[in-house]
DNA sequence: AGTTATTATGCATGCGTTTGCAAAACTGCC
DNA sequence: GGCAGTTTTGCAAACGCATGCATAATAACT
């Protein structure tokens, strides 16, 4: 029923060729005359032979796979993080081998996709032992971290510019004469949240001002919710939210117009953080930073790709710039335009 | 500065064992004693050994690997369902190599898939040509179409019962007293697009109803837009639109309220399908057919791996209902709850 | 035609495993 | 201690391909 797996030995012996001419005509840049190459591939076609990726990377020693981690708590781009990168790989004729976890136990995922010999891995929103990172280092295996910065560590990073990012948004806020501003916390120990606190604190501390009220909601949509419902429950309430990822952000929005019958912005301001799709739709309009999540992925991809070519590991990082996206859920400063700011803006590929 | 690879062998020198017995080690019901497993172990732990999975593929056959190819142009929710896949398949011991497509060339991506020694294909928003079908089926390669239905294949599906779900939204938006009713659809080639419409065609005419008007989508977000603003300029406005997609239908409510200043669900209803999660935030309350992804997503899993173990494809087909989700963002008819509908569902995993 | 330079071909080895087979090492029992 | 029965072990042959090396075929020039 099942047909044998026709092999490159089968092909020779029907174009009556030795079984290395084969092989090179499916090698691109190796020596076969026109001759035999065109038998070759018309007993190829018949027999619809196709090489074994799998026996070739087993003496060629590159897989021209990447192994692909990703946590996804985090963020509903991360789909598109995904067609990215996967195109991307494609295009230079790598694969991605995807691995999906919401733990820390990264490190036990990693021994299952070492063994598939990957040349490459790739680490969306998930952070790796340092033990294990110089692991693959020893191994020549380059590991890029993406969205996530680990001090110390000897696998790459690419990230977008959290600090300044918050710092902006604090500034903004200020700006647009807010006194009483608070702030709903993602994930507490990831370096993506730590950084933006820290940004929005230093900017609030330039005027010394002390941000109002912090609660956590775990880059989840429901306890978003719930950390807004405790913010409107103090006495004296915040006049602006930050909100330190746009999908939270939605949330809070929809439960201070139902549950608190709030008017947006002119009750109370809030600004998210990623500029997802939904931060456009006109019910929300919120005002966000933007990550580069298409520009990082392309230097990821490049990194990766380029250490792997240069055979040799080495931790490199990049930080990048987002732009401050302000439409309708917060108040404007009367001063604006002064930075570059993109005022509306979309989403480019 | 880039350490060998470390085989077997090597361990087995260490150990002062013979290869074969390390081998027998790493696989699950070999005969070997415990003193020399102990000792393997040991070797194995010094040496930081992992098998190397490519060779061990290429002998037993088994890549324990799944092609997955994702055609993004759809729907947010498939970064649940390649979550929910993945760790369905690493539960099994089989890990996903990713491909995303846009178009319909998947017969190109395919080849390379094939390259790999995957054990299954899974096809999500995506099409193949029946002779591809037909040589995986010959390959002893399962493939399984998932939210697709191509008739006369010799690949396995699964998909949601599109017919009926369309159906049943015609008959509520009936019930619910409308007489123009809109349809604005999705992919027009897709099956999930064409089984809707023809389900909420059919519900019209149980009552002699036409299609008020219709405009095409392409499942998109801008799009959608549009063929609301065509519809809005007609003399005669719909009282009702059903639209194709949740994210289609929430570009609708956005146009509508936005440039032609529409209460909804008071002037005019709005229904879409999917229930992806913003179809619950409270600024669209959005009505809904749901489509029941987690429990696709098990059976495909399951079929693929059975099919797999038995060594036999089968071409078997899966169609599952899904529940109404009745929301605010259409006039609610007065005889409801006569079906087993679902007013205000959460998702589950 | 003869000689050299170039290109094409085949042979044989190795990549790191698994696994059938036969020999070796144990086990239990008289 | 000897013998049959069982378990463990090592040997060696695949798996399907790429590739260095030696040889054969062709091309380029006298």
């Amino acid at each position: 029923m099942v047909q044998k797996n026709i092999t490159s030995d089968d092909v020779a012996k029907l174009a009556k060729v030795s079984q290395s001419a084969v092989s090179r005509t499916f090698t691109p840049g190796a020596s076969v005359s026109d001759k035999t190459r065109s038998k070759v591939l018309a007993a190829a076609k018949k027999l619809s032979y196709r090489p074994n990726a799998i026996a070739r990377t087993l003496v060629t020693q590159q897989s021209r796979v990447i192994g692909v981690v990703v946590a996804h708590l985090d963020n509903p781009l991360y789909l598109n993080v995904l067609e990215s990168l996967s195109k991307r790989l494609q295009r230079e004729g790598f694969h991605a081998l995807l691995f999906m976890t919401d733990a820390k136990d990264a490190d036990h995922i990693l021994q299952e996709i070492l063994q598939y010999q990957v040349q490459g891995i790739l680490m969306a929103s998930v952070t790796l032992s340092s033990g294990l990172a110089e692991e693959c280092a020893d191994l020549g295996i380059p590991v890029m971290l993406f969205n996530r910065i680990v001090p110390g560590t000897h696998a790459s990073t690419v990230s977008s510019d959290n600090f300044s990012g918050g710092q902006r948004i604090g500034r903004f806020l200020v700006r647009g004469g807010h006194e009483r501003i608070a702030y709903i916390a993602g994930q507490q120990e990831s370096s993506t949240n730590q950084d933006r606190e820290r940004g929005f604190l230093s900017a609030l501390n330039e005027v010394k001002v002390k941000c109002w009220q912090r609660e956590v909601g775990n880059y989840h949509f429901e306890e978003a919710a719930e950390a807004t419902r405790r913010l409107m429950s103090a006495s004296e309430k915040p006049d602006a939210i930050f909100v330190a990822s746009d999908a939270m952000a939605i949330s809070v929005i929809d439960t201070l117009r139902n549950e608190h019958n709030m008017q947006i912005p002119d009750d109370i301001s809030v600004v998210g953080y990623d500029n997802i799709p939904q931060a456009a739709w006109a019910a929300y309009s919120l005002t966000t930073m933007e990550q580069q999540f298409t520009a990082m992925i392309r230097i990821a991809v490049q990194t990766l790709l380029r250490q792997i070519q240069a055979d040799q590991v080495t931790s490199e990082s990049f930080v990048l710039p987002g732009d401050l996206i302000v439409r309708g859920s917060a108040r404007i400063p009367p001063d604006l335009v002064i930075e570059n700011t993109h005022v509306i803006s979309g989403l480019d590929d």
